[in-house]
DNA sequence: TCTTGACTCTTACCTTAGGTCATAGCATAT
DNA sequence: ATATGCTATGACCTAAGGTAAGAGTCAAGA
């Protein structure tokens, strides 16, 4: 006769060995027998009853209820999947309601707030977003990436133009610092509340990553294409140049 | 300004005065400000808070998720609704599938097993067993009738013919003790099996109400319907009287 | 004024289904 | 004999409160 070890059956069900400890302990799983040195040792009846442990989990009941459907020889196992199921039955109905809700409620929260296109690309150029997500999608996947994009979207109009005076507010403060030390505090002081601000266009603000080389990248990206850095449309010489160096600086020394 | 207690501001929002310590604790929602004597005063934000942490908690965000939506002012609740939106889809995705599942089990497991209408009320008049069903739903409400109809249809034929079996078995026991005291020990030990094998048949084995004067008025339509206690289909003079007598004696002495 | 009942406070243990250590005993191959 | 791997038990942790104990507070009636 075949014997389990508890890391065998665990890998054989596909659980792990704690839950196999913990099955043990409540009584809903025994093993057959211990050994001398009271290692678990189960035969084929409890990899048979695991696997029936693990249906009905699947199946949403509480080990307790599995307790009783596996150890009532008498009762039916029909019974209790039938009161599944209507448990099932009315959680649909309660998703379904609460789907609708959400949805009702989006509508209502976005209205005339959302914004175009058109106004979301207005402070970053559409490229620039666009391959800064392509980049973002190998490291995170599709998933964070259309999360952040959805974020982006449905910021309000005021949220976002927000965003966008804060921005050219650290432009306009930059610009009365290009006389001091791009490593001076006042500046790396702008530069970080840049830093910041961009993430939030970005939509990463709040993630794990840095984004330490896109960060330095679009330092690079003034100096080659200075009407990024204009304020209230009119070019300032010399100001992209200066902020590109106060962002290496401080991408060397944050990030 | 209007002031709430803690019992008020409950009352008010249906939920537990310890939900509300529960989420001052964890900084979802702090009074006010506290009395002197540390009670803890909410005012009219706190509500209005309140209701939007039971909006979002009825979504099915947790208080962690709920805390960074309501605080974070720059983030947009869009964003975490389009979220919770996406998981409450795959979550009904889910349950439709487990729904399928169970639905397949279920037929599997009847499979032929199924008795029909015409087994299940073989042993019992159909008129019977409904003016118990029917008194049973003043007492116990509908949920639980129906809980034990799908008992009884969810019966094997197997068992559905043991229980039969055992009723037979009975009466032909009491058969031979016709002659016997229906007070005796033996008699009553019959009725007692009686007394447990009409209560699986009618669903209700196992339930806290003792049935006393449903189960008297069985024995009284023994004796007004004689062909009720037949054995094999053939008809024993006195024995529904003696049977009946007997289950007067057990109800008033047991039940 | 004292007492009683209603209210409040904090502290703390309990619940599910295991996850995640820590510590120690056992097994096996070198 | 030792290194590596497996096992055991015990303990603490999670989320969202329920339940209860013990003590302080408040308003009303005697």
């Amino acid at each position: 006769m075949k014997r389990y070890t508890v890391k065998e059956l665990a890998k054989l069900a596909q659980v792990s060995i704690r839950t196999l400890h913990h099955y043990d302990g409540i009584g809903l799983l025994k093993p057959a027998f211990r050994s001398e040195k009271k290692y678990r040792l189960y035969g084929k009846n409890e990899l048979l009853r695991l696997q029936q442990i693990l249906f009905y989990k699947e199946l949403g009941l509480s080990l307790k209820a599995i307790s009783e459907v596996l150890d009532d020889k008498n009762f039916n196992h029909i019974a209790a999947l039938e009161n599944q199921r209507s448990s099932l039955l009315s959680e649909q109905k309660r998703i379904t309601i609460l789907l609708k809700t959400i949805d009702k409620t989006i509508l209502k929260l976005k209205g005339k707030k959302m914004i175009t296109d058109k106004e979301l690309y207005a402070g970053f150029s559409k490229e620039e977003v666009s391959s800064m997500r392509t980049k973002s999608k190998k490291k995170f996947g599709e998933a964070e990436v259309q999360r952040s994009e959805k974020y982006l979207k449905s910021l309000s109009k005021e949220a976002f133009k927000q965003l966008q005076n804060e921005q050219s507010e650290i432009f306009k403060n930059l610009l009365a610092l290009s006389k001091e030390d791009v490593a001076s505090e006042v500046v790396q002081l702008e530069i970080s509340k840049h830093y910041t601000n961009t993430r939030k266009f970005w939509g990463t603000n709040g993630t794990a990553d840095t984004q330490k080389s896109d960060y330095k990248g679009l330092g690079k990206l003034y100096t080659a294409e200075e009407s990024y850095c204009q304020i209230d449309g009119k070019h300032y010489a010399g100001l992209a140049k200066f902020i590109s160096a106060a962002i290496q600086h401080f991408a060397k020394t944050q990030l």
